[in-house]
DNA sequence: TGCGCCTATAACCTGACGGCATGGACGTGG
DNA sequence: CCACGTCCATGCCGTCAGGTTATAGGCGCA
């Protein structure tokens, strides 16, 4: 009996959903796909696996028991991916690092050269992902550490460490009124359009939109990006504006926009990550504490707040919108 | 990372036979077909799983670990597939049977009456299969038991017990010149057309060509036929003959095809089987038990050689091929 | 009675998957 | 030395599965 992996994870979305209306919002497909999906499912197995209603999908009986199973053999599937992956790049002695934007700043070189000089013979390869993607490719198995920003969305099953922390600025078309202002304040900034990372973020876009600190005020998408260049294009183009980490204004630096820095608004913290699974791998493990050693700079404390010890630090992260993932959400829009 | 399960299993096949063409013939796909899905596979995952060469495919590191867990997960999933399927038929109080032809022959309303009045509630559901699935549906966890012919392929992960014996004649064209023989020797049958049944019946196909008797001596395929009715179309219009089971005689009378026992070929065996994992499940095995004490006829034999106790005794059991699943087997044709 | 919440169906488009035929690389045997 | 066998790869094409949008239908509720 062949089944895409596919069509049990949507199964298992209806399943703990109990409507397909909801379970097809979750999966980003319509609903009538889900429809379909299920109904095959169903007829592949030759079991009925749910009662429709007007109230939604239960699970019957053998529906319960397949549910009870499914979950478990996914994140099985998913390890051994994981696994092939990771042997992959231990074959040829290659340490995949995962990075978002301008990952460390001016610490990631100093990062890769140190760690160079631990491990001859090795190398670390690094691979910039997408906003879409917040863990750089870490859950997925694609890379064995990643820098990034805290926090993300699936930080939990991993480890994470911070190196440090910097103010986050907002960046706005220059011609924007408000780009005069050397300082600005955070509530003056509520009701401008936004330029937010893609959906499947989940809550890191909200993160960089800032909707914790709105109260429940509704935030307004101009745009949806998913690379820094879409970003500043967006931006200077006046679709909207964006929170970014001080660092953006020299790491993103573009005619047309302009950073400044924003009152009331909390730091951004840049950490290392990696899989629990490599909590005992040496190499890992090495790359791990280059980035502790030399991440922060020169007199720079980790977990500190101060903005920049070696001239102004800063680094754009990914602008988001409201989560989809969690029901109730402000909808989002579209450029 | 989604991917359907049966492309897992295409994987498996090439890693385990070495090379695209042996694994093609045994997934009964082109070897065109393994090459893309192959390939596919890689790229969904990123890595690279085979090195190629003239000589075959061989697993690289990242895919001698993949080939090491996937295996299990496939086997895990097919048990998940038969425990939903199990519970559904319970939840409703069903016990499915499968069943092949004409099962059981005589014995079959016995055994069912005996098993309504063992079990008040219950209820036996009795699916005939087709030849291309020998075990009935018990191996996909579609039935719970299984009344069939003895050997079947699978068997050896399954629970049998023979219920009785009987010989095997042939079946043939009425105006076929050996049809005025009253006794047939084997040996006059081998050059003859056989009507077989599909591929995917594997080396059953071949007991019912008797192919182990012909010491290597090649089988011609006439026509491959699915289900009894086909099976004497075919024989009636002359496509080729086939070896049956004696009751077939009595269940499967058809003008223009023609029953005669045959000399020097082993009987066949009529047996039920079961999932070890109803081993201790009450309702299978009352099930079980009404097949043992009302399968044989009164006074026969349950090991027994006995053609006929209670009135001349047959069945009709599929025709088969060569088996195509063993490399090396002869080539299958079509009517 | 109209609205809102479900699920199901219809019509349509695209892309994946399979088949056949063929090509290219390489070793073997007459 | 060339013809052949055995691999895997590629191109072309038909079919079907999966997705989309639009819409229908059942039922509770204000």
């Amino acid at each position: 009996m062949d089944v895409d992996t596919r069509l049990l994870r949507y199964f298992v979305a209806v399943a703990e959903e109990g409507t397909l209306t909801r379970a097809a919002e979750r999966l980003f497909v319509s609903q009538p796909a889900l429809t379909k999906q299920i109904k095959q499912l169903e007829t592949r197995l030759g079991v009925r696996l749910f009662t429709r209603s007007r109230t939604g999908m239960a699970l019957t009986e053998p529906g319960r028991a397949l549910a009870e199973r499914v979950p478990g053999l996914l994140t099985d599937w998913d390890q051994v991916v994981r696994e092939a992956k990771r042997a992959a790049g231990r074959a040829v002695r290659v340490l995949r690092v995962g990075f978002l934007a301008s990952a460390a700043n001016e610490a990631t070189p100093r990062i890769i050269t140190e760690f160079a000089r631990r491990r001859p013979g090795w190398r670390a390869d690094m691979r910039q992902a997408t906003w879409s993607n917040p863990s750089a490719g870490l859950a997925d198995g694609d890379v064995d550490a990643a820098l990034l920003r805290l926090p993300f969305p699936g930080q939990d099953t991993l480890r994470t460490a911070v190196l440090f922390t910097e103010p986050r600025w907002v960046a706005l078309p220059t011609g924007h009124p408000l780009a005069a202002c050397d300082l600005i304040a955070f509530d003056d900034l509520r009701d401008e359009p936004f330029v937010a990372a893609p959906p499947e973020s989940g809550w890191w876009r909200d993160h960089w939109l800032a909707v914790d600190e709105r109260d429940g005020h509704p935030v307004t998408i101009g745009a949806v990006t998913d690379q820094p260049d879409d970003w500043l294009s967006a931006i200077a183009n006046g679709y909207g504006i964006a929170f970014a980490p001080a660092s953006a204004a020299r790491f993103y630096a573009r005619p047309g926009v302009t950073y400044r820095p924003v009152s009331g608004l909390g730091p951004s913290r840049v950490g290392v990550a990696w899989s629990p699974a490599d909590d005992t791998d040496p190499v890992v493990q090495d790359f791990v504490r280059c980035c502790l050693d030399h991440g922060p700079g020169p007199g720079e404390n980790p977990a500190g707040d101060a903005p920049r010890p070696n001239g102004p630090p800063h680094t754009p992260p990914p602008p988001n919108t409201t989560g989809t993932d969690r029901p109730g959400g402000p909808a989002s829009a579209r450029a």
